[in-house]
Parts: C-alpha cells; sequence; structure tokens
DNA sequence: TTTTGTCTGTTGCAATTGCAACAAAAAAAC
DNA sequence: GTTTTTTTGTTGCAATTGCAACAGACAAAA
C-alpha cells in the first residue's frame, strides 16, 4: 500500500505550531466554491491544504473547462509550480477550507539553522515528488489512445489505490469527462458500451472491474 | 525570458567536485540509444544529466509508443517521480550522455551540516518545481480537444520559449506524433490544412507561426 | 414545498481521428 | 558510394469522437 507523503511527517501539533511560528506561517479559511488567490507579489508562496479540498481549474475562452488538478488535504500547491500566462489558471477552493501558506525562501534559509525546518523541508520535497508522481499518472492516463482506454486506464489506478476491484468513484461524471479532456455525451456512451460488454459494472458510482 | 533552473545555481566546479565527494556522487557514461537503468535496489536515487540528452518512453505491449519525458542537460531525473508499476517504463539515453547518480537520503542528510549540500538542496527543488511546471505544461497540451489545438499549442509553447515566431522543431514528426500522443498520419494530415490555411509555414522543420 | 439548477443518460449526425498501406526523401550504417 | 533504415508525405476507408439537443433524475436553494 502507497504511502501518501505529507509535509507533517513526524511533527506533532506543538512541533507544527513552532514550525509555523518560526516559519511566519498564516493560514486562511475558505468557504466552498471561493476562488483562492496566494500569488502574493513577486515572492514564492506555498499553499498547504489543511482541511478540505482545492482545484486548480482552466477556463478556456470558449468556456470549455479543464480539471488540471485536485488537491486534498495534506497537498500543497505553489505558483512556483506553475507557468503563469499560458493561460486563465485558477484555484478554486470545493469545499470549504483552510490553506497554510509559507514564504518559500523562509523555508530554505530557516532549514540551515532550525532541525524542525529542516525536516519540514524534507517532507515537502517528498510531496512534492508525490506531486509529480500524480502528475506522471496524469500524463499516463491522457496519452491513451482512446476514452475506453482512458475510463479503464483511470478505474485501474482508483482500484489501485484503493487496493480493490470496487471502489467509489468521486468525480461526477461531468468532471471525469473534464479530467481526461473528452466530451461528457461521448464518455456516458464508452461507459454504456464497457458496462453491456461486461468489463465494469456501474451502481450509482461504485465501480466494480469485472475482469 | 524564463531562467531554467540548475542544480549548480551558484556553483563552480570546484565546489561542485567538493559536494559530490561530499555526496558520494557517481558518474556514469551511456553511449547513444543504450538503456539507463538507475532503480539501485531500495533506495531512491536521483540521476542529474551532465551532458547529453535522456527520454523516458513508455511502450505498449501493442507496439505503441509515448514519450513521458525529455530530459537535458541540468535535468533531473529520479524514480522517486514515477509510480513503478504502472507500466513499463525505461529510460533511454538519446544522444552519448554523462549522468551523475546521487542518493536521495545523502542529499537531505548532509544538507544539515554542509552549506554547499544545502544550497544543492536549494537548486534541486526549484529544479523539481520546474520539472513541475514542464509536466503541467504537457498536461495543458494533452487537453486540448483536438490534434490542430495540440500542434497550434505546442508550436505557441516553442515560440514562448524561443522568443520568436520563429524556430526550429527538435522533435521529428513520427516523436511529435508520440509526444502529443496522437497518429502520426493524422498529425501530418493537420499540418498540411494548417500549412494550407496559411496559419503556419514549415520549411523543413523550422517553423513560423504567421498568425 | 416548490423552484431552480446541475447531473445523468441518450441519440442522430457530422467532423475528426486512427489504421493500413504505399512511395519518395532523407539519414544512418556499412 | 552504396545499401539499409528511418522519416516524411499522402490517401481511402472505417472507427471513434464531438456536438447539439433533449428528457428525466437528483440536489440545492428559496
Amino acid at each position: 500500500m502507497p504511502v501518501i507523503p505529507s509535509v507533517y511527517q513526524n511533527f506533532d501539533d506543538k512541533m507544527r505550531r513552532i514550525l509555523y511560528n518560526v516559519l511566519s506561517a498564516k493560514t486562511i479559511l475558505y468557504k466552498s466554491n471561493q476562488m483562492i488567490s496566494y500569488s502574493m507579489g513577486k515572492r514564492n508562496v506555498i499553499g498547504i491544504v489543511e482541511q478540505g479540498q482545492v482545484r486548480m481549474i482552466r477556463y478556456e475562452y470558449t468556456g470549455e473547462r479543464t480539471i488540471l488538478d485536485e488537491f486534498d488535504e495534506g497537498d500543497i500547491f505553489s505558483d512556483m509550480f506553475v507557468e503563469s500566462d499560458f493561460s486563465e489558471l485558477s484555484v478554486e477552493a470545493i469545499t470549504n477550507c483552510a490553506v497554510t501558506f509559507i514564504d518559500y525562501e523562509e523555508m530554505i534559509s530557516k532549514a540551515e539553522s532550525s532541525k524542525l525546518a529542516l525536516q519540514f523541508l524534507n517532507n515537502f520535497i517528498h510531496v512534492i515528488s508525490h506531486t509529480l508522481v500524480k502528475r506522471n499518472e496524469r500524463i499516463e492516463l491522457l496519452t491513451t489512445r482512446s476514452i475506453r482506454n482512458k475510463l479503464l486506464a483511470y478505474f485501474e489506478l482508483q482500484a489501485k489505490k484503493s487496493n480493490s476491484k470496487t471502489f467509489n468513484l468521486n468525480y461526477s461524471y461531468t468532471d471525469l469527462a473534464d479530467y481526461l479532456a473528452v466530451d461528457r455525451s461521448a464518455l456516458m456512451r464508452e461507459l454504456k458500451y464497457l458496462k453491456e460488454e461486461k468489463f465494469i459494472s456501474d451502481v450509482n458510482k461504485k465501480i466494480t472491474l469485472l475482469y
């Protein structure tokens, strides 16, 4: 079972408080559907999702929407990880959530003198690495050559993550289509074929791989 | 003009030698087309491309090939960044090249005591961040909804990187198709249309955006 | 509790894409 | 400099996908 790294690995509450004090971290609360704007001028800022769920979304001028990434508790996001002027990106709170912001340079410079900050830095790297893994997975999904293969690859990934052939979809099909970058109705059609051909079963959002 | 981060930022040759000594780094030479196997048992190993060009490729059992990523001088790759058992991945030397391998835990633990190692760690994070940016770009390309849009998005990215409407393709069209995950002949056809409709000109691999 | 909005499920039709197959050009190997 | 391999360029045809439009289910808000 893969361990999902967290920036708080080996940290208890007290250590966390000390650390956040050392790093001058700020925690901000957002309501669901609220926009999160975190680019504070020229500084490299890191956002840590403490609670709730956050998504990075691209809106095309055509009205097309693509879910670029989803961040859950313990995930981090940062403008350091995004080329800003490629297209219109926004980060949105999906649920009510709490996000802590840290200044990157602060984190590095404090790592020299504070063991806690170095440990945090270490955790931070593991989290970025894991983010990279997620991105790679995404790329692997997107580079499969048909909707059928995209769906199966996605389902297999979910099955692997939940360690079972049966799992609950936590995307709506509308969102899944945006995530896999395909037309929703075409996705529904392919899903129907997959059910008809007994590749999967789908009892309202509970998917089972039948092979 | 965006600065591409390097793990050797602020390092001269002497510092680099000292650092590599501290970290017990090993540099290995590969001939072009040679396979690079870098997973040294259970350790987290980081490969730094010193010279030449390296690609990460997925081969499907169907014979399909997808170029997942390309690493140039100063880029890093690591098994930390890849979920190993998803599909058959290989890392291959495209040209003759030199790759330095570093043990991740070594890098972290030495950062505490060695200023040089901490600086290297800092650089390392910037490089990973940049890798993430590249992955995001890739995802943005892959999530556009047609071959035409993929091509245009790719061309625009290259134009932006070379800071000019004219630039040289360094992929063959065969490779570009594998990179954009589309059929080669379909890509050629779309390219023809783009030329006919005066969106671009293409004088043997020198592309110009005409809009 | 009604209203409003979003999500699911479906379908015909058109557009796009992939596949297969081939010839010519270019590049690499000998 | 000749041979071999790879890449480019093209096309007809079939399969897949997107688009548009709709009805019903479901959820959220008033």
